[in-house]
RNA sequence: GGGCGAAUAGCUCAGUUGGUUCAGAGCGCCUGCCUUACAAGCAGGAAGUCGGGGGUUCGAAUCCCUCUUCGCCCA
C-alpha cells in the first residue's frame, strides 16, 4: 500500500493553528461592503471584558460560526462582527476587588486612575477573549472588531440619548429605585430580579395618640418605620373604618403620624394596615402621592444602607447598617412591648443581579426611558412574524414583557461606562440643564459654568445598539447599507429582556428595521448536577483546555450535535474525556477514512467530475443516492436551524455507511489499475469530498486540512468552498433497497456466527433462499462481498442438505442458513427461532387487528393501509419460513 | 400569586406536521476480535409499560385534561 503524509492518528494541535492562519491569509472571514452578493449578517452578543471565555461563550460562538460558515459557503456575503461589551457594572466590581487586593479603594485612586485602571485590564482580557474566539475556530471579521467603548460607538450611545431626550422619551425622575449598597449604584428593574428568603413577619403596635388602643402592622423591614409617614387600610375594611382621620405614633418615637386609606392596600395581608414609607418603597411611594395631604418623603437609610442621622432615627441606632439596627429594633420593640408577635415568613427580595446583595429601594434622582412608545413597534414585530424566536416559545415571554413594560432607569452611580451627556448650570438660581452631543462650554441660558453628571450610562444603553452602532451609525457608512439589518442572533435567553427586546426596540426607533429576523437562543452549559457553570462554584469548563486537550473542533461537534434549540447541555469538568468523546472519536474517524483514501488515490485524482457510470457496481449507485440524500437532509436542517440534527446527520453517513459499508465493499476494488478501481476511488473520493462540505460548518479545521491533501482540481480553500447542492440524477431507489437487502444478509450472518461463538478465523457456508428474483440479483452481484464480509468459504442459493444450523429470515423474506454441524446447540436454535416467531406473531396479530377495524381502513389514508396490508403479508411468509425452519430442526 | 418548560435505556439527550418494525443516538455496560485506514477501532449483544391517571382518534412518546416531581421567569 501507498504511504500517505497523515500520521495515524488525528492530532489537532498539530494542524489548528497553521489552519486557522490559512484562512487569515487567505482573507475568507472578511466581509467584502462592495459585492452584489446577498449579505448574510450575524453580530456577536459581545462577551464581557470582566473575565475570559467558559464553555457558554464556547457554545455560544460555535453555533454562531456554524451559520455563518453555511452561509459563506452557500454564497451569501456573511459577516460575523466580533467585540467586546465594557460591561459597566461587572468590569468595575471586578477591577475594585484587584483594587481592594491592593490595599486600596477606587476613591483614593480618584476617578481618572481608577478608569485608566479599568483600560489596563480591558486590554488585558479583551485581547485573550478575542484569541479565545480564535481558538475554537470563529471565522469572524476581525477587522470590523468593535468595543461598546469605542470613540465612534460612544458617540452613538450620545446621540440617541440627545434624540430621546429631545422626543421627551428620556426623562429626569425623582423615585424609589432600586440601589445597590455593595456596588454602589441604581439598578434597572431586570437588574434587580426576586429571589425567594427566609425571612420574619413583624407584627408591630402602634400606639393610637390621644386615646387608648393600638393598631398592628405587619412588615418585614421594621428598621424602615421611622420613615413612616402614615398608615393607611382599604376604605372598604370594616375593621377600621372608624380609626380613619385618627392619629398613631411610631413605636420607640415620638413622631405622629395620620391613619388614612388606600384601596392600593391589601386587606388579607396581614392585618390589613399597611405602614407607608415613601422613600423606602416603590410601592408605598405611589400611595402616599395619592394621599390627599403632601406628608414627605423622609429618608432613614442611606446609601450604604445604614441608619441616617437625623432626629427621626433614635441616636442609638443611627449609622448602624440595616440588618444590625433590625435586630436592635425587634428588640427594643420586645422590650417595650410593642412587637405582637413574630413569625417565619418566605418572600421574594430584590437582589443585585451582579454581586446578589439585597437591593436597598431609595428615593433618588435618575434619568429614566419612556419605554412603551418603543415597545410598541417591537411587539408588532413579534406578532408579524418579522422576529421569529427558536424556540417560539420564548416569543410568550417577550411578548409578555413588552406588554407591561416598565419605564427604564438608566443611570449608574459608576465611574466605568459612558458618561452621561448632561449638564447643569452651577450658577445659582439656573435651573438650566444642557443635554448634547458634543461638550459644551457653557450654559445656554446665563454662560455660567457647568458641570457634567457624575453618572454614567447602565450598559445595556450602549449595548442595545450594536447592531448598528457597530456599523458607524450615525453616519450613514456603506457597512451600514450593506449590512443592516442583519439575519439571527445567537444568545441566551436569560438576556432576552435585557438586550435582546431591546435591541429590537432601538433597532425599530433608530432605523425603522428589525435588526435580525432569527433570535436563536442556546442552551445553558451546566454541570452534572444541573448547576449552572459558575466562578464561585468552579466547576466551569475552560474551553482553551479543551481545545488543547481534543481539539477545536471535538469541541465544536459534542457542542453542536449535544444541543437541540434552547435545551441545556450538560458537560462535566472531572471527566472531559467522556463528555467530548463523541467529537474526539468522529475526528479521527475521518482523518482515518482520508488515510485509506489517500493511500488508493497515489496522488492523483480519478476523473470524478464527469462520472463514468459505466462500470458502477451496486454500492456505488447505492452510496452515491446516499450521498445526494444526507445532502438534502443536511441542507434542510441547517435551513431550519436544527443544527444537532445536522451534525449528527453527516456523522452518521459518514460512519454508518461511507466507512461501514462502502469502504468495506470497495476495499478490493481501491487498490486495482482497472475501470472498477478507478469506479470505486472516483466514488469514494466524491463522496468524501462532498462530507467534507457538509461537515465544513461544524467541524472546520480537520474539514480544511483533510481538504487540503484531496488531488484534483477544486477550491483552493474548503472555508470558501461552494456549499453541495444534490443531484437528483444520482437518486436511486432500487440500489438503495438492493443494497440495503445486503446489509441484511451480511448482519444475518454475521449475528449467527457470534450467536454461536464461530471464531472469527473459521469461514462457513451460507445457504440463500432470496425472496424473489431481484434479491437474488442483488445477492450474486455483490456475492464476493457477502462472503468477505461475513466470512463464508461460499455463498451458496437454494436449500442445503443438512439440517443441523442456524437459520435466519430477513425482513424481505429472504431465508438464510448456516450448518454448524456440531458447533450447534439444536435445543437452542428452536428456542431462538420460536422467541423469534413469537415477536412476530405479536407484531402480525396487531396489524391483522389494526386491518380488520373498518374504521381503520375507511379513514386511514390509503397509503397507511397498503404499508399496512404489506406488512401482514411480509411477517406471514416470515412466520412460515420460521416454521418450517423449526420442522426442519425437528423442534417440539 | 401568575406564567413557561421539563419528565423517554445506567448517564446525557434526540424524536420536525399524530401513521414506514418508532421506541432512537452518544457515552457507559456485556461477549468476541490488534482483520496493514482507524483499539479514539471492528463485529455482535443486553437494556426503557416514553413520570401516574383519564380523554380525543381508526391510530398517541407526539394532541387535550388532571395529578406528582423538578427547573426557570415574572409579580
Amino acid at each position: 500500500m501507498a504511504t500517505t503524509q497523515l500520521a495515524p492518528q488525528y492530532d489537532p494541535a498539530a494542524i489548528e493553528s497553521t489552519v486557522y492562519q490559512r484562512w487569515l491569509d487567505a482573507g475568507v472571514f472578511a466581509a467584502d461592503r462592495t459585492s452584489d452578493r446577498e449579505p448574510y449578517v450575524i453580530v456577536i452578543p459581545p462577551p464581557n471584558v470582566t473575565d475570559v471565555l467558559h464553555m457558554g461563550h464556547g457554545l455560544n460562538n460555535t453555533l454562531q460560526d456554524v451559520f455563518i460558515r453555511f452561509e459563506r459557503m452557500r454564497g451569501r456575503e456573511a459577516l460575523w462582527l466580533p467585540g467586546t461589551d465594557h460591561a459597566g457594572i461587572a468590569t468595575q466590581n471586578v477591577v475594585e476587588r484587584a483594587v481592594a487586593a491592593e490595599g486600596k479603594t477606587r476613591q483614593e485612586l480618584g476617578r481618572e486612575a481608577f478608569v485608566a485602571r479599568v483600560w489596563e485590564h480591558v486590554r488585558d482580557k479583551g485581547g485573550t477573549i478575542l484569541e479565545q474566539l480564535k481558538a475554537i475556530g470563529s471565522s469572524c471579521d476581525w477587522s470590523r472588531t468593535r468595543f461598546t467603548l469605542d470613540d465612534d460607538y460612544s458617540a452613538a450611545v450620545r446621540r440617541v440619548f440627545v434624540q430621546l431626550y429631545r422626543e421627551g422619551l428620556i426623562y429626569r425622575g425623582h423615585r424609589v429605585i432600586h440601589w445597590c449598597p455593595r456596588c454602589l449604584t441604581s439598578l434597572s428593574d431586570e437588574e434587580a430580579g426576586f429571589h425567594d428568603r427566609e425571612s420574619r413577619l413583624f407584627h408591630i403596635r402602634y400606639q393610637l395618640v390621644g386615646e387608648e388602643g393600638h393598631v398592628v402592622v405587619a412588615t418585614t423591614r421594621p428598621e424602615t418605620m421611622f420613615g413612616d409617614v402614615a398608615l393607611v387600610f382599604h376604605p372598604d375594611d370594616e375593621r377600621y373604618a372608624e380609626l380613619r382621620g385618627r392619629t398613631a405614633r411610631i413605636p420607640l418615637t415620638d413622631i405622629e403620624i395620620p391613619i388614612d386609606v388606600s384601596t392600593a392596600v391589601e386587606r388579607d395581608f396581614g392585618t390589613g394596615m399597611l405602614k407607608v414609607t415613601p422613600a423606602h418603597d416603590a410601592n408605598d411611594f405611589d400611595i402616599a402621592n395619592e394621599l390627599e395631604r403632601d406628608l414627605g418623603q423622609p429618608v432613614v437609610i442611606d446609601e450604604d444602607a445604614r441608619m441616617v442621622d437625623t432626629n427621626r432615627v433614635p441616636p442609638a441606632l443611627r449609622g448602624l447598617g440595616r440588618d444590625v439596627a433590625r435586630k436592635r429594633i425587634v428588640q427594643e420593640l420586645e422590650d417595650a412591648g410593642q412587637l405582637e408577635k413574630q413569625e417565619p415568613y418566605q418572600h421574594a427580595v430584590r437582589q443585585c443581579y451582579r454581586c446578589h446583595t439585597v437591593v436597598e429601594p431609595l428615593l433618588s434622582d435618575q434619568w429614566f426611558v419612556r419605554m412603551a412608545p418603543l415597545a410598541e413597534p417591537a411587539l408588532e414585530a413579534y406578532r408579524t412574524g418579522a422576529v421569529r424566536f427558536l424556540p417560539e416559545r420564548w416569543g410568550k415571554v417577550y411578548e409578555n414583557w413588552l406588554t407591561n413594560i416598565r419605564d427604564w432607569n438608566i443611570s449608574r452611580q459608576l465611574w466605568w461606562g459612558h458618561r452621561i451627556p448632561v449638564w447643569y448650570c452651577e450658577r445659582e438660581g439656573c435651573e438650566e440643564i444642557t443635554v448634547s452631543e458634543g461638550t459644551p462650554q457653557a450654559c445656554g441660558a446665563c454662560g455660567g459654568a457647568l458641570r457634567q453628571d457624575e453618572d454614567v450610562l447602565d450598559t445595556w444603553f450602549s449595548s442595545w445598539l450594536w447592531p448598528f452602532a457597530t456599523f458607524g451609525w450615525p453616519e450613514e457608512t456603506e457597512d451600514l447599507k450593506k449590512f443592516y439589518p442583519g439575519h439571527t442572533l445567537v444568545t441566551g435567553a436569560d438576556i432576552i429582556f435585557f438586550w435582546v427586546a431591546r435591541m429590537i426596540m432601538a433597532g425599530y426607533h433608530f432605523l425603522g428595521e428589525t435588526p435580525f429576523n432569527t433570535v436563536f437562543f442556546n442552551g445553558i452549559v451546566r454541570d452534572p448536577q444541573h448547576h449552572a457553570f459558575s466562578k464561585s462554584r468552579g466547576n466551569g469548563i475552560d474551553p482553551l483546555d479543551v481545545v488543547k486537550r481534543y481539539g477545536a473542533d471535538a469541541l465544536r461537534y459534542t457542542a453542536v450535535a449535544g444541543t437541540a434549540a434552547g435545551t441545556d447541555i450538560i458537560m462535566d469538568r472531572n471527566d472531559l474525556d467522556s463528555t467530548f468523546a463523541a467529537g474526539r472519536h468522529f475526528g479521527n474517524k475521518l482523518w482515518n477514512v482520508a488515510r485509506l483514501l489517500l493511500a488508493n488515490l497515489n496522488g492523483s485524482a480519478p476523473v470524478s467530475s464527469d462520472l463514468d457510470r459505466s462500470h458502477h457496481q451496486l454500492a456505488d449507485r447505492w452510496i452515491l443516492s446516499r450521498l445526494q440524500r444526507i445532502t438534502r437532509t443536511v441542507t434542510d436542517h441547517l435551513d431550519a436551524c436544527r443544527l444537532n440534527e445536522a451534525a449528527t446527520g453527516v456523522y452518521h453517513f459518514l460512519w454508518d455507511e461511507l466507512a461501514d459499508w462502502y469502504v468495506e465493499q470497495a476495499k478490493p476494488r481501491l487498490q486495482s489499475p482497472t475501470p472498477e478501481g478507478d469506479a470505486a476511488r472516483a466514488t469514494l473520493l466524491m463522496s468524501f469530498e462532498t462530507t467534507l462540505r457538509l461537515l465544513h460548518p461544524v467541524m472546520p479545521f480537520i474539514t480544511e486540512e483533510l481538504w487540503s491533501f484531496l488531488p484534483g482540481e477544486r477550491e483552493p480553500l474548503l472555508a470558501g468552498a461552494r456549499w453541495p447542492v444534490p443531484n437528483m440524477d444520482l437518486i436511486d431507489a432500487t440500489a438503495e433497497t438492493r443494497f440495503g437487502q445486503v446489509q441484511s444478509l451480511v448482519t444475518a450472518i454475521r449475528s449467527i456466527r457470534a450467536e454461536y461463538g464461530v471464531k472469527p478465523g473459521t469461514s462457513v457456508r451460507a445457504f440463500c433462499e432470496p425472496a424473489d428474483g431481484e434479491a437474488r440479483d442483488a445477492f450474486e452481484a455483490e456475492r464476493g462481498t457477502i462472503e468477505r464480509l461475513a466470512k463464508l468459504d461460499a455463498l451458496v442459493f437454494g436449500g442445503a442438505d443438512e439440517t443441523v444450523g442456524a437459520h435466519a429470515v430477513l425482513a424481505d423474506g429472504s431465508a438464510v442458513f448456516v450448518p454448524l454441524g456440531d458447533a450447534i446447540d439444536v435445543q437452542a436454535e428452536c428456542v431462538r427461532l420460536a422467541s423469534e416467531m413469537e415477536r412476530l406473531e405479536k407484531q402480525l396479530a396487531a396489524v391483522t387487528a389494526k386491518l380488520a377495524n373498518e374504521n381503520f381502513t375507511t379513514r386511514a389514508p390509503a397509503e397507511v393501509v397498503e404499508r399496512e396490508r404489506q406488512k401482514e403479508q411480509a411477517w406471514g411468509e416470515r412466520r412460515d419460513t420460521l416454521a418450517a425452519k423449526r420442522r426442519s430442526l425437528g423442534c417440539s
